[in-house]
DNA sequence: TTATACTTTATGTCTATACCTTTGACATAA
DNA sequence: TTATGTCAAAGGTATAGACATAAAGTATAA
């Protein structure tokens, strides 16, 4: 068996990190590469193009490829359902529907989701429990002018969130994370004292340019969203 | 010109937005594929897999590819070093080292970075400013038995950060996010009130199973992350 | 001097083919 | 019934060759 682009990219980088190619430094080209390797551009091809697409190295036509010089550091976020992140924990879930109405969009919305004077919204408030502790609390506002058939359905088993990707195939999304000081309500839903700091995720989806949904996700004190790479 | 791959990911794309590929389907195999749109098997595996570490699709030898019951959303966060973070806002930046010391490392750190009892490490806290105004503390321990060269160098007029990404390449490191409230000391530096709810990120990084540093990152209030996907 | 056109070169992508690897399914033996 | 063995299907990856595309550099014209 020949080299495989796994082993390429694997003694590329080894060279990288060992200092043999220091960060600003130009690589021989993939033609070169592929005959010192012994195998097929398509193979070095790959690793590089791997190698790019980690932000390690910096490609361009012409211009040939060099070593980043401050490496860009990125790492992937999974966005899970909350159930599964509970699951995930070994707790039991459980989920409650605290309130529901279906309203025309306070102002506030309407200037962030991009809605128009007379659109309704169907405002969803939830509460995600990890062995029956407060995990997630969820403010959600679904745009019925895009989602209409949200306002018959009974939301009192699963929660919005798992209805709507089951629901709406694929979408666009803005997420953000930061920290907000709970106030009396939430402070009273996640078990926590008013004025303790609580880590928000805000996400908006949409589906084909039109908004279909904002949520605020308060999550219990002391939560941390982990990345590894 | 033939179809690209980026063609046959569109086209599979759509079709699975529009309900015509749905959640749990099963899709016809690479070879089939290839000749309906009338194109090489290598072509329509590029788009495939795409797919797949885009978390739409769901892909295993034998039993073939189906679309995924809940498809896998995940975003690409980019670790900014803070200095490009604030000139991209369009921001003066500056930046302060607040203090320096070498020591042996507390407790509470030994245990976090993997450090022996008699392991020393340098302690740093500096300040960045943008537009004069504060926007990030930083707390950083570099372990000094890995990185012994760092106790000669002289921080005060670059970070820590900026010279480790330049200096020391990293195999692994760890990101995470959460909230805290300010303590006294923090709000100082941060120009905020006491007990305010602040973002704080905290990152370890390690070379070749050695713990090179740990950093909490404390940003001014108002602070948020944002993703697109 | 400056703008434009051309050449060259490295990466980007496609084709067609081949072989490898994993694994679901079925058959067979204990 | 249960463990084990075998086969075949599907994806995973390698190859050689070709052409496309972007862009740095050079030559040429205004």
């Amino acid at each position: 068996m020949s080299i495989t682009y796994r082993e390429v990219k694997a003694d590329i980088l080894r060279q990288i990190t060992c200092g043999k190619l220091p960060p600003g430094s130009a690589m021989p080209n993939e033609v070169d590469l592929a005959v010192s390797y012994g195998c097929a551009r398509a193979t070095v091809n790959r690793a590089m193009r791997e190698l790019a697409d980690d932000g390690i190295i910096e490609r361009r036509r012409k211009a040939g490829t060099r070593v980043r010089l401050n490496p860009i550091r990125q790492v992937r976020l999974k966005i899970p359902i909350v159930r599964e992140e509970i699951e995930e924990l070994g707790a039991r879930y459980r989920y409650a529907l605290v309130h529901v109405q279906a309203d025309l969009a306070p102002n506030w919305l309407r200037g962030r989701m991009a809605l128009e004077r007379d659109d309704r919204v169907l405002h969803l408030t939830c509460m995600h429990y990890a062995d029956g502790a407060p995990y997630q609390h969820e403010d959600r506002w679904i745009n019925l002018g895009a989602l209409p058939e949200a306002e018959q359905h009974d939301f009192s088993d699963i929660g919005p969130n798992e209805w709507l990707v089951s629901t709406v195939p694929f979408t666009d999304a803005q997420n953000s994370f930061h920290a907000v000081q709970a106030d009396a309500t939430i402070a009273n839903y996640l078990d926590c004292t008013e004025g303790n700091a609580l880590f928000q995720a805000e996400r908006m989806t949409w589906l084909e340019g039109q908004t279909i949904t904002f949520v605020q996700l308060t999550y219990r004190r002391g939560h941390r969203v982990t990345m590894q790479y």
